[in-house]
DNA sequence: CCTGGGGTAGAAAGCGCTTTCCGTTTCGGG
DNA sequence: CCCGAAACGGAAAGCGCTTTCTACCCCAGG
């Protein structure tokens, strides 16, 4: 069982098979169908191609990344791919990804920071050209330093790291201004007559959550205005929804003209929880969010929110991750602008 | 430049590594850390768990995959990852694949049946466990038989491939029943008093689009109702605002008491359309939509839908390339159950 | 006519792992 | 007490490709 001929698992012929048939070497072979420095006689050249052709040959990718070292793949690690916010920017990030000639695997975190570790982990030993983590980072995480320490050995063998969303760690990382796109927010609302905000987001050790509050209490504080209220729970659609029925139902929702939610989804939440109580968004109390998602304009009142460009910040992300040359070390910074819709209308 | 401690592009310890540290040979060491058939002493054993444990040893995939003939991986190629109904999929999928130790590798193919091939044709190379195919199977496609002889060679080489949403060629299939749900609904519509339906929907090549179509149309006519209209466009959020502007452009929205969308990011899009043009949907038109994404119910009024499990299709259709043993070929049909909501009451 | 050098082909050494095929050791049974 | 089987360790042959290093050919120049 020792014969040249044991194609066990694999299927279709291999570059020998192409050599053979152009009757040339295998390092010819290679050469022609894989780019090289080196250059192969016109004759030879035109004898592979066509035993290529002829042959229907495809080249092994488990194979060329072990010769190569370096698989032709960018790895995406995400909190959940079910959330608008996530998918637009992996949307992002395939389209450049294809664009450069690359498969992309994505693996689900769950917010979960020792689920990141191990799949970061996991990922890496397919040597993917770059890996692209796009999920809130928080502060105090156990498992930061491990990351980070995991990241940059990454780096160190020439792979490409690149944060999403927030910088980390000093690796390269593609940011939404939180603070400013939440500062304008404020900014608006006050100027719209709004005094007493009430914010729903996620836990105080998510950046994200902070950086928002930050800038909303902020500018609003500077006019005038002030951050009420501050609500807490998970930083999707059910949280917005638990959180402003917890207002609700303990009657605190009255000391408040706005309700400013951490991302869109957990306004749609809110306002799918306000109408169960009776009370109207954009005519009883406002609400907006962050963003802008699809649907932020597609409910109903049509949602005050910051856009962000997020199929943008993956694509540039991946473009990062994949530029030739230094990986040069620094955070981009992706400015949000506010959208004024009908949930947070001028008060009378 | 030769000796044997040349390590490019990799990094980390190599099987090897531990095994010189334990004391053992290469094949004992991998007999230990990559399960095998046959057995390993009790020392030798712990010897190499120990060693692994000491340097850190992680298993380089590619060489695994090389040596095995068969990536760790599911090939999970989608229309687009920016919309609720693929996206839900995605996640089932990834959390199915991620309870059987494997990766998922994504491509988008944007509904084009050329880059639907390609890609194919490059994650085969990749060697996956499993390729997942997700995406609308139109009639009459010319890349189809390309299609599916890749995908037949690729079964027949002990690889798993799966249809999810729509069968294709009696390989295995998990599906929605698209007709069955589109009964259920057009009937509830009729017992709700609803007589002339106008259906927005996808192209007719569309098997989705002309199932969820037939099924409306049968059971409407079964009750002495009728689908007045056809408007057609992509099936998406603005295929489904563009079909309504024109019905509505064109004066034939008065023909009819009820919008039925193709699916449901359609149906809101109708929805945007329809409010834009002072027509309010629920009051003055009724809206019924397909899938009941997440925001379904978040929309005002809250949407009319079938329910189908999303996520739970992607679960299952990943359990099923991955179960051992034979792979049973055979379609796997998922009921949908309507959802009646605010956005089709009841005619008085 | 010989030599050096540019250009191109091929042989072969890996890349890190799995697995077959032997060899050795150890035991139990006759 | 001997023999065969069972149990386990190791050498080595791949898996399909890249790339270095060597070999060769041909031509210009001395």
């Amino acid at each position: 069982m020792r014969s040249t001929r044991t194609r066990v698992s694999s299927d279709g012929p291999t570059l020998t098979d192409v050599a053979t048939r152009a009757g040339v070497s295998l390092a010819t072979a290679s050469r022609v169908l894989n780019g090289s420095n080196r250059k192969v006689g016109q004759v030879n050249r035109d004898r592979v191609l066509r035993a290529a052709r002829e042959l229907d040959y495809r080249p092994d990718l488990p194979a060329q990344t072990m010769a190569r070292g370096t698989a032709p793949v960018v790895a995406l690690l995400v909190s959940t791919i079910d959330d608008p916010y996530f998918s637009a920017i992996a949307s992002g990030v395939a389209e450049s990804a294809d664009a450069h000639g690359m498969t992309v695997t994505i693996a689900i975190t769950a917010r979960d920071s020792a689920l990141e570790l191990s799949s970061v982990r996991l990922l890496r030993s397919q040597r993917p050209r770059a890996i692209l983590l796009c999920g809130s980072r928080t502060t105090n995480d156990p498992h930061t330093g491990a990351l980070l320490t995991e990241m940059r050995r990454f780096t160190a063998h020439g792979g490409r790291a690149v944060f999403i969303g927030q910088s980390e760690g000093g690796l390269n990382a593609v940011c939404l201004d939180n603070v400013a796109g939440a500062c304008g927010l404020g900014a608006e609302l006050a100027g719209l007559g709004y005094r007493r905000a009430a914010v729903i987001t996620g836990s105080e050790r998510m950046r994200t959550a902070q950086e928002r509050l930050q800038g909303l209490a902020s500018a609003l504080t500077g006019s005038g205005a002030t951050v009420a209220l501050v609500e807490r729970d998970t930083f999707d659609r059910t949280g917005g929804y638990r959180c402003t029925r917890r207002l609700i139902d303990s009657g605190r929702l009255g000391e408040v003209d706005v309700v400013c939610a951490g991302n869109d989804v957990m306004a749609i939440g809110a306002m799918t929880a306000l109408r169960e109580a009776g009370i109207r968004p954009g005519r009883d109390i406002a609400v907006t969010g962050f963003n802008d998602i699809d649907t932020a304009a597609d409910v109903t009142p049509k949602l005050t929110t910051v856009r962000f460009p997020l199929a943008d910040l993956g694509r540039r992300a991946t473009d990062l991750a994949l530029a030739p040359g230094d990986p040069a070390v620094g955070d981009l910074l992706v400015e949000g602008h506010v959208v004024l819709r009908d949930s947070s209308p001028r008060l009378r």
